[in-house]
DNA sequence: CATTTCGGATTTTGATCAAGTTTTCTGCCG
DNA sequence: CGGCAGAAAACTTGATCAAAATCCGAAATG
């Protein structure tokens, strides 16, 4: 009887589908992915637990699973924060993606359809109208969105993931450049990706991604120097 | 009061200095790592706890971090396991070894020093024992000693945690295959490898560590095959 | 006399446990 | 075959205990 009620889960109330420490995973990746944890600052369980109205048990696993996945580091003491990227792991995170990067979008062009193109070019799209309106934070969200999308497609869960995971690891990072230099003249490889993929041409794709990643990379190289010149 | 009584830390078992969460933690995944819990089997959190006598708040930690990692997957229902690899798995796990090995084995051969190559011999030499002692458990882990400590010399944190972390993936198959075919006629390019660190033929480093890790996945991929043929 | 350092007390934080609540699976009965 | 009831497991909360860090004052030294 009433086969439309089969599974009333949708409605107002029941937020509680997913667990909270999920939630609270979710909400912390998102906050450090897209900067809004600077690097270095101390950060405790209750501390978090306090700001983000949960109790502290939530909180401890995600601060685990965070922990593992590299996007915070203990400090020594009884904190943790996000960690800051010395030159030296830039320069493994560009020898990481240089292979992650091509290899993923050489994949992902060969497996892509019509509406997956349909729905890449909208967030590209999406993130030219967050460039002239300079719109930071829909910009980083818009592009990290647009390589997750491309990890996905290219149907290789395990390099996906560890694609995913240096995100995190140069995410901050990302935002403290982007913040500086504005939103206007950077880079922007994603028209050349998308024509490749509407043609094809997956080592053209391979090449437009990996160029991308050098380009957003060596922006953060040099924000680095400067900032170790200025000492 | 009850001065007498102040601080018995003698008990048999309680070294209680790591948190207990750490110790299950790393007490899980050995097991994982080494094979010792079957790739499929389905585990619990309570019946985690029982069988480690533990509570079953430092059991859900530990499985949180190393779901993080990829050595636990859920299983839909409340159930989490050791993910089975598949054929696409392997292919994936043999591209990423392949830049990852090669890299951190070249870097490894350029900052080695001498106590550090002593290390690894005798890694090497606890591994020979284990192959005509037929000793499984200690060939498994003087095998991943022995990666583990050059990653380490590499001195790149986040690559190295990267290799480390497909062990985790591809750990647990590597059990099954040499349970069955035996610890006798494996390869072991290991002496290769020493003796190119001992010259300080970086390159020649690179390519020993590459093939001995294209013979171990092979094997794995080899094993996968028959059982898939076999249905 | 000012500054620093050392020791102890206070306070904050982390770790673990036990109980209550909610969800989900399973087996049974219509 | 589908729904209902019981049970088991997970999730969350609050409390308790232990350990670390901070704070403060006194004493010693320049």
């Amino acid at each position: 009887m009433d086969d439309g009620a089969r599974k009333m889960t949708t409605l107002v109330e029941t937020a509680t589908n997913p667990p909270a420490h999920e939630v609270i995973y979710r909400k912390l990746r998102d906050q450090i992915l897209f900067g809004e944890i600077a690097p270095g600052q101390a950060l405790t369980i209750q501390g978090l637990a306090d700001r983000l109205n949960a109790g502290m048990t939530p909180v401890r696993e995600a601060i685990r699973r965070l922990t593992a996945e590299g996007a915070l580091v203990f400090q020594g003491n009884r904190r943790v924060c996000v960690p800051q990227l010395s030159a030296a792991n830039i320069s493994e995170i560009i020898y990481a993606r240089q292979w992650l990067e091509s290899h993923l979008g050489l994949r992902a062009t060969e497996r892509v359809t019509p509406s997956d193109l349909a729905h890449l070019t909208a967030i590209d799209t999406a993130l030219d109208r967050a460039i002239v309106a300079g719109d930071l934070r829909s910009y980083l969200e818009n592009n990290y969105l647009f390589h997750a999308k491309l990890y996905d497609l290219a149907d290789a869960p395990i390099l996906a993931e560890m694609a995913e995971r240096l995100w995190l690891r140069f995410g901050p990072s990302l935002r403290v450049v982007i913040g500086r230099i504005g939103t206007q003249n950077l880079p922007d490889k994603h028209k050349d990706m998308l024509n490749c993929m509407r043609t094809g041409d997956s080592e053209g794709a391979a090449r437009a991604m990996r160029e991308d990643m050098l380009q957003g990379m060596e922006q953060i190289r040099e924000m680095l120097n400067l900032e170790s010149a200025a000492h």
